[in-house]
DNA sequence: TCATCATGCAACTATCGCAGTTACAAAGAA
DNA sequence: TTCTTTGTAACTGCGATAGTTGCATGATGA
């Protein structure tokens, strides 16, 4: 695993697990299937319960499953539970006097806002259980 | 100077620039308006300079210029010279055999294309030129 | 009750990208 | 020829993040 996979590691776990809501997965298990580590799934899958798309059980028996039928579960949705951003933000100037400065950053901050919601928006338009049909 | 701060480097120069497009400015006199270092200064106008953006020359006198009028600089040409994403890509999956993971990655794959397309076209709506006049 | 299994979490390591820096070669003007 | 400026390579430092280890916490069931 390299860059940018908590996105890749939640999607696939979920599409994955869409395709029998009902079951019961260890981080063990979904590790193994994704190639990485069960603290780095539980890191994961941990946001994703935190925004009431999977719980998670302690003990015997116990491991994630989703929390909501898959088809009301949208890419948007797991994208704002991680709460990460795929587009980048450009930083304040320090420098908050010269006013060139601020409308440039203005100006681009703008544009960013803007591309962040197209792509929420795109992302929402389709649900994890889409995916396995597609 | 932290982040992403290539292509704020970049338009905050030509921003500046557009002013006085006569003008001759040397790295180190761009460094210090800026706050960072000469050499940064180089590499990164040294990709808009490859763009078609801006001139440079060696020797007594030298320095860089704008090689266009400021009005037919748009942020998505700055954008696009520096040849980096704003939006964040994700990596194809090495285990091709899975066609779902392939369905998760186009669909993801293609949103993002399209958010990078949207971002494009919004930049190119506005010129460095109008930037100081905002 | 208590051994066992799973999550939760803190701390650490390794790696990657990038800004910053140093040093020097190359080219052009005075 | 000498000074100035760009062009570039090599290195350092820093921040983000995946991976790893270790252990506490809680639930299950024998
Ligand atoms: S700080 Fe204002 S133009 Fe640079
Ligand atoms: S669903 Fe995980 S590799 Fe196919």
């Amino acid at each position: 695993m390299k860059r940018n996979s908590r996105l890749s590691l939640a999607l696939h776990t979920l599409s994955h697990m869409a395709g029998e809501p009902a079951q019961v997965r260890t981080s063990s298990d979904i590790a193994e299937h994704a190639g990485t580590n069960p603290v780095v799934v539980r890191r994961v899958l941990g946001r994703l319960r935190d925004a009431g798309l999977l719980s998670s059980e302690k003990g015997h028996a116990g491991g994630w499953r989703l929390a909501r039928a898959p088809q009301d579960i949208t890419l948007a949705d797991v994208y704002l539970a991680l709460n990460e951003s795929l587009v980048a933000s450009t930083e304040e100037p320090e420098t908050a006097e010269c006013s060139l400065e601020h409308a440039l950053h203005r100006r681009v901050a703008d544009v960013l806002e803007d591309v962040e919601k197209t792509l929420i928006h795109r992302l929402s338009e389709t649900s994890i259980s889409e995916i396995r049909g597609a």
